[in-house]
DNA sequence: GAATTGAATTAGCAGATGCTAATGAATTAG
DNA sequence: CTAATTCATTAGCATCTGCTAATTCAATTC
């Protein structure tokens, strides 16, 4: 079955399943704004390989860009992570146990 | 970078990355249990690739399988989605925003 | 017992994927 | 102005993936 135009969760998952991309990711949303060179600097590949990623992420919609000299700073977009979420929404069900443990979370954001 | 044994995020994250493999799943999830030969109805797919698909989400753990005569039947193990959630509660910040909407859940849950 | 059905496994293939090395465009430094 | 830095893009590649078709084994059915 082929998807015409994929589904955002596929297109997020496909993102996010490759470990060396989701690394960078984890990279980029630790960071505040972090630049390819600096991402790039004990990745393990090249620069190139990093922007191809960084292009991957930014079509899923989690990381958007902001250019400044000639450098090009990186941030996080968790927002991209929504089509997981709702995803998971559905599909796991299992919650309902983290559910009970929750109470304590709630506290700590809302004393 | 190649991971050696893979995380077992990544394992889940590619188990449900593609489309038709995630579509089993999901048809697993919503029978309580299922054969092969239904599932392979209406999959688009053949028999055979409907068995590898089961054969991944079994290794990612997100499947079991009981045989009785000459069926096999599936069910779903939400708790195979375990490593995405424990991931995104680290790097799905957003949900702070879920959380507010929490509340009322959780009197649902322990009124 | 022979034919049928359900399921797993395999070989082989077309297409996708991740990487490097190289190039080019743009900005900054000397 | 020239050299160096940052980043994106491309071609080429080795590998991985998902699929089909075919085979095999086991369990029903006739």
């Amino acid at each position: 079955m082929i998807e015409a135009t994929p589904n955002p969760v596929t297109t997020v998952m496909r993102a996010l399943a490759d470990p060396t991309r989701r690394a960078v990711f984890e990279r980029v949303f630790e960071s505040k704004e972090i630049s390819v060179a600096e991402l790039t600097r004990g990745s393990g590949v090249t620069q190139g390989a990093i922007s191809q990623h960084l292009k991957s992420l930014k079509q899923a919609g989690l990381v958007a860009e902001r250019a400044e000299g000639r450098n090009v700073y990186y941030r996080a977009a968790p927002q991209g992570l929504e089509p997981l979420v709702t995803w998971m929404d559905h599909y796991g069900l299992f919650w309902r146990e983290r559910f009970q443990n929750l109470r304590d979370l709630l506290k700590e954001i809302d004393p």
